[in-house]
DNA sequence: TATGTTAATGAAAACAGTTTTCATTATGAG
DNA sequence: CTCATAATGAAAACTGTTTTCATTAACATA
C-alpha cells in the first residue's frame, strides 16, 4: 500500500517540516485511496497515533491542499471531504452522490471521452473568461437503490 | 424580469402558503438570475420588505430546494449559494470559480456536447451502479486574470 | 366578509464544523 | 548537542446554519 515517502522531499524542498501527525495524516489518505471527511481522518490517524489533535489534522490537510497533493470537496451536506489527488492510488475520478443517505461514489469511466471534452472546455473558457483552469470536479447527484422505495427522498408532509 | 408567479400555483397545489417573505425571495432569485450566498439573498430581500428575518431565508431556500425550484451550490468556501432551476431565465450552465479571489462565473458553452457525453454517463452509472440520477454539477477551478499577477495562488511564506 | 385552524414567521438561542490563540513541544540546521 | 523556531494540542472563539418557541397571518370554511 504505502510504499516511499514521496512527499518528504516536497516538504523538505519547500521549508516545512516532516513530522509525525503529517507521516500519519498522509498515510491514511494514501491508505484509504478515497475521498475522506476530516472527522473519518482524524478517527483513523488517532488509531495509530492517539495524541494527535483534530487541530493540527485540519491545519495539515489545508497545507496539503496549498501544495497541491490534496483537494477538498464539498457535496453539500456540511462536511468538507479530502482526498489524495498525487501519489499511490490517486486516478482520475468523479463523484456520485446520493441525496437520500449522503453516500458518495467514486467511478472513473468514460475517463477518455470526457478528458478530451474537458480540455476542450478548458481552452475556451481560458480564451473566453481569461481563466487558467488548474482543476475540475463533476458532480452527480441521484438516489442509490436504497433510497428509491416507496418512501420519497425528502420528509416533506 | 419577472413576468408571471408561476410558482404559486405549485405551492398552493402542495399545500403550501403563499407569503410576502416567499414571494420576495422567489423575485430576487427570479431577477438575478445567477447563483446567490444566502447573505447576498438576504441582504437584497431586506431592501423591499427590512421585516423579513435571516432564518426565513434559509426555510424558503430549503422549500424551493425540496420542490425542485432552486438548486444548491457549494464550492468549499463555506457559503452555501443557491440559484434558480425553473422559470424565468435559468439556463443549463456549470461554474468557474477563481480559487484566488473567489469569484464565480457562470458558464454555458458546449451544451451540446456536453449533454450528450453527460447523458452517456447517466445511463452507465445508473445501470453499474443503479443510481437514478436527478441533476449534475461541473466546477471548474482555476485563478482570474487578476488573481494571477506575480504573487502566487495562496500566501505561503 | 368574518372566523378559526394552523402553517409560517422572526428573534434568540443552540448547534456544529472550522479556525484562532497561545503556551508547549520537537524538528532539523549548525 | 544546542538552539531557533516551526509545529503542535487544548481550549476558546468564530461563523454559517438550524432549532426553539411565542406570535402572526394565510386561507378554508361558514
Amino acid at each position: 500500500m504505502y510504499k516511499r515517502p514521496w512527499w518528504r522531499g516536497q516538504f523538505r524542498q519547500r521549508g516545512f517540516r516532516v513530522t509525525v501527525p503529517r507521516e500519519t495524516i498522509i498515510k491514511v489518505l494514501s491508505d484509504r485511496k478515497k475521498h475522506m471527511s476530516v472527522e473519518e481522518i482524524f478517527h483513523e490517524v488517532i488509531k495509530t497515533n492517539p495524541g494527535v489533535g483534530l487541530t493540527t489534522v485540519y491545519r495539515t490537510l489545508e497545507l496539503l491542499r496549498n501544495m497541491g497533493f490534496v483537494s477538498k470537496l464539498d457535496f453539500g451536506d456540511g462536511f468538507s471531504r479530502y482526498e489524495l489527488t498525487i501519489g499511490d492510488g490517486s486516478t482520475h475520478h468523479h463523484h456520485l452522490v446520493c441525496t437520500g443517505c449522503g453516500k458518495v461514489l467514486d467511478y472513473s469511466d468514460f475517463a477518455e471521452q470526457e478528458t478530451a471534452l474537458i480540455q476542450e472546455i478548458e481552452r475556451a473558457l481560458n480564451k473566453k473568461y481569461n481563466f487558467v483552469i488548474n482543476t475540475h470536479q463533476i458532480h452527480f447527484f441521484g438516489l442509490c437503490k436504497d433510497c428509491r422505495g416507496e418512501q420519497n427522498e425528502i420528509g416533506i408532509v
